[in-house]
RNA sequence: GGGAAGUUUCCAGAGCGGUCAAAUGGGGCAGACUGUAAAUCUGUUGUCUACGACUUCGGUGGUUCGAAUCCAUCACUUCCCA
C-alpha cells in the first residue's frame, strides 16, 4: 500500500518535471580548501550555466579587506555576477546565521526568479553548511555582556565560567568541549542574555530547502596545494598586502581582522616579529587552514574530490548532468 | 698554529650513570566543530607481530651489573687568540 502510494507520488512528480510545470531549483556548491582554484572553476561553471555566483567566504564579504582575502579581480567579477563579495563592513556584527538568512532571501526573491540554477563558491565551512543544511537561530550578540565575560575569563580563568554554565545549562555543559573557552563563553552569553539555556536554541535540525543542492568538491595533491599557497602569499605581498593591513590598523582588535594574512602582519607592525617571519607564518597558517577545510569537507563529500587542474572536463560534464536532472 | 665549546629523535633544544623512546617548544599528521568559524579547541609524532618487544642520542673502541650520560680515539661544526 505504502509502496503504491509512493509510486503514485513519484509518478506525479515525473509528470510535472517532464512538462516543466514543476522544476526544482538547484544550487551547485563549489567547495574545497583555500587556493584550490574554486574561483576560476566557479566562474567557468556559472558561465556555462549562464547564472550567478554566491560567494561563501566569511572574509571576502568584508569591503575593507581585499588583497589578503584573495577577492576575485575586477575582470573576473565582470565576467559573472557575484553576490556577497565586499558587501559588509568589518565594523558590523555578522555571523553564519545572518549569512544563511541573507542568502536564502536572495535566492528565493531574486536569483531563482530568474534562473533555475545558481552557483555557490567558497571555503567557509560553517557558512556553506548554514546554507545547505541550515543553522539554528541564536540571538544577536550583546557586546557589553560579551566583554564582561571575556574580562572575567582573563581574570579568573575558565573554571568559574564552567561552574556557571553547569548551573545555567547542564545539558549543554554535558555536551560541549569543556576545554574550549570560546564555546563556554558563547554559551554563557546566550544563557544570561536570554534567560534561557543555550541548549534550547540548539536543535541541530537539518532544515528542508526549497531547492536541491549538489557539491562540487575541489582539491589537489597536498604538496602541490602548498606550493600554490606559498606563491599566492608572495603575490599578495607584491600586491601590497602590507599597505592594506596598515590601513586597517584601527580595526585590528575586531574579529574579522583576526584573519590569516592580517594578524601576522599586525604582529610585524607592532614590532613583535620581522617581516620575513610574518610572511612565513602567513604561509604556515594558510596551510593549516587548508588542512582544516579538507578535514571538514571530506566528511560531506566522502573524501572524493575533483582536481580542477586535471579534471576540468569531468567537472563540467558532471555539472551539465546535474543541470539536466 | 694555539685555545674553548659542541655533535640528541623532522627542526630547535633539555637530559649529564639506572625511574629515557628521551622534557619542552616548533613543524608535520589526525580530529572536533551551530555562530564575527581564515575563529576556537583536542589528540598524535622511532619501529613492530604493539597492556609487550626491538633499534636509536656523530663514528669506533672501552669502563660499568647498567651509558644519550664516564674514558679514549677519529670525523665534523662553531667560536676565540694568532
Amino acid at each position: 500500500m505504502l509502496i503504491f502510494f509512493n509510486l503514485r507520488i513519484r509518478f506525479f512528480i515525473d509528470i510535472f518535471a517532464q512538462n516543466k510545470i514543476f522544476v526544482m531549483k538547484k544550487l551547485l556548491a563549489v567547495i574545497g580548501p583555500t587556493a584550490s582554484g574554486k574561483t576560476d572553476m566557479a566562474v567557468k561553471i556559472a558561465q556555462m550555466l549562464d547564472t550567478e555566483i554566491i560567494s561563501a567566504d566569511s572574509r571576502q564579504i568584508f569591503r575593507e579587506m581585499t588583497i589578503g582575502t584573495a577577492v576575485p579581480d575586477s575582470d573576473t567579477l565582470n565576467k559573472v555576477k557575484h553576490h556577497f563579495i565586499q558587501t559588509h563592513s568589518v565594523a558590523d556584527y555578522y555571523n553564519a546565521y545572518k549569512y544563511e538568512q541573507e542568502v536564502l532571501t536572495l535566492l528565493e526573491n531574486d536569483i531563482f526568479k530568474r534562473k533555475d540554477i545558481a552557483v555557490m563558491c567558497g571555503g567557509s565551512m560553517l557558512y556553506v553548511d548554514a546554507v545547505l543544511n541550515g543553522i539554528d537561530f541564536a540571538p544577536d550578540r550583546d557586546e557589553n555582556l560579551r566583554n564582561e565575560l571575556w574580562r572575567r575569563f582573563e581574570r579568573e580563568g575558565l573554571e568559574p565560567l564552567k561552574e556557571d554554565l553547569k548551573r545555567l545549562d547542564p545539558i549543554y555543559y554535558s555536551q560541549c568541549d569543556l576545554k574550549n573557552h570560546t564555546r563556554i563563553i558563547k554559551a554563557l552569553e546566550v544563557c544570561i542574555q536570554t534567560g534561557k539555556p543555550y541548549s534550547s536554541f540548539r536543535t541541530g535540525n537539518v532544515k528542508k530547502r526549497g531547492f536541491e543542492f549538489f557539491r562540487i568538491p575541489l582539491n589537489m595533491e597536498r604538496s602541490f596545494l602548498h606550493q600554490r599557497i606559498n606563491l599566492r602569499v608572495d603575490k599578495m605581498m607584491e600586491d601590497g598586502l602590507l599597505f592594506e593591513v596598515k590601513s586597517l590598523e584601527k580595526y585590528k582588535t575586531l574579529m574579522p581582522l583576526n584573519t590569516v594574512g592580517y594578524k601576522e602582519l599586525f604582529e610585524y607592525l607592532d614590532g613583535k616579529t620581522d617581516l620575513e617571519t610574518a610572511v612565513e607564518l602567513i604561509k604556515r597558517n594558510t596551510r593549516r587552514y587548508a588542512r582544516k577545510q579538507i578535514t571538514w569537507f571530506s566528511k560531506e563529500v566522502n573524501n572524493t574530490w575533483f582536481n580542477p587542474l586535471t579534471d576540468e572536463e569531468k567537472i563540467l560534464t558532471e555539472v551539465e548532468r546535474i543541470s539536466k536532472l
